[in-house]
DNA sequence: TACTTAATTTAGACTAATCTAAAAAATAAT
DNA sequence: ATTATTTTTTAGATTAGTCTAAATTAAGTA
């Protein structure tokens, strides 16, 4: 059984890790957690010795299978919490996190259970981001191409399937970026290109081939 | 600023002190929140020196004004999220403790607000305890007389018109006592009689003088 | 009233989590 | 490759809350 603050600890290595992947550094964890390298080092220690992170001196920290477990049942409670917020209690998409900071750390299978039937089994936070099943489980998010959004309908950037740099340095340009919100305002039939609002900002022009190599998760508002 | 701790004892002491007016003693809070008596004492040192309570050594402790307010916030809280987990989680009443107990301690006024104009503003909680308002004021619970009491109604003893002793003998020799629990079987006609059961005991036999002499709370079930 | 018992407090130790300052290891730079 | 810099760890202290054992005060009883 993890306290609430080894439970923060394990959540912020978690989201540092990329989902588990990379290796997290100590100083990474300290400004993320807003602490001392020091204190970080003797809690990395501890969470070693409970199985959910390995560890070796000077070589930064990996999330175990079992880590990952536990840091995704804290992330479900977590978005579970901000759908009800905002749902239920009309708060916006910003005033949640401080607060589901403090209900993810309720300890109660059932209550927990109960809350997403009584959501109606969500699939993403307010934010758009995934909750993980009952299981833990991570839905795929489904990519599909922007050219292929339906206009008015809205998306995250999520991806892109050309990575060299000018196309890069191109959405750099329109001010696209990983994460970013993209509105389809409308789609010109004879060439196929888009008018689209990146973030609410001003009106642009994307070309049939760029829109083709953005993969963008479409929002269902 | 009350810790998660000091919160809890503030809580236990109030109850103790039947809502600020009682002496409570170290034992006694060592009892009901199953630790040490020393470790009582040291808390309640600090409790006073944060001015919620007034403690003289060897005397037990009383809540302060203070006190009082901030320990109806952590009750209003608490039986809002019974309410919540009841009337919309499906909880059974005896299965909301100890996830209320947890809630209780969620530090966000607005949180609360919404949640108490999300229930509608209950005025009891499922075990029927009354819930304070936002300004910490206990709406009064209404008193009636077991006589007024229709039956198949249930109510709580909540006071006595007559405190003579022969009265409070007979109280107690039928097994009544404040806070008892009390079912009116039925009534009957020519006398004003009732028959009652009290705690889910035998049926007993109550006359018009007795029954109008007992002040019960009735029971929305 | 003196003695016994019960209630309460103090003293000292322990765990969890944090910090500062200093030491050690790893990385970068000349 | 040797120095300089950054990162990380250790050592030792601190705070909150708890405990056991011993000391003190209050209360009960002969």
């Amino acid at each position: 059984m993890l306290s609430l603050v080894e439970e923060n600890y394990l959540k912020t290595i978690y989201h540092l890790s990329d989902g588990g992947g990379q290796q997290v550094s100590t100083n990474a964890i300290a400004d993320a957690i807003k602490t001392k390298p020091a204190s970080v080092s003797d809690m990395i220690r501890k969470l070693d010795r409970k199985g959910v992170i390995s560890y070796t001196k000077y070589q930064g920290v990996n999330v175990t299978s079992e880590g990952i477990s536990a840091a995704l049942k804290v992330i479900r409670k977590h978005r579970l919490w901000e759908v009800f917020l905002v749902q239920h209690l009309k708060f916006n998409w910003d005033e949640v996190h401080e607060v589901a900071e403090q209900l993810e750390h309720i300890k109660s299978p059932l209550l927990i259970e109960r809350l997403d039937e009584f959501l109606g089994h969500p699939k993403v936070d307010p934010h758009g981001d995934p909750i993980p099943d009952s299981q833990g489980v991570i839905k795929a998010r489904p990519q599909i191409k922007l050219g292929d959004l339906s206009p008015k309908s809205e998306g995250l950037i999520m991806a892109v399937n050309d990575s060299g740099s000018s196309f890069l340095q191109h959405l750099d340009k329109i001010g696209a970026y990983l994460g970013a919100r993209i509105l389809v305002v409308d789609k010109e039939e004879f060439d196929s290109s888009l008018r689209v609002k990146i973030d609410d900002g001003e009106i642009l022009f994307i070309s049939k081939e760029v829109a083709s190599n953005i993969l963008v998760e479409e929002l269902t508002s």
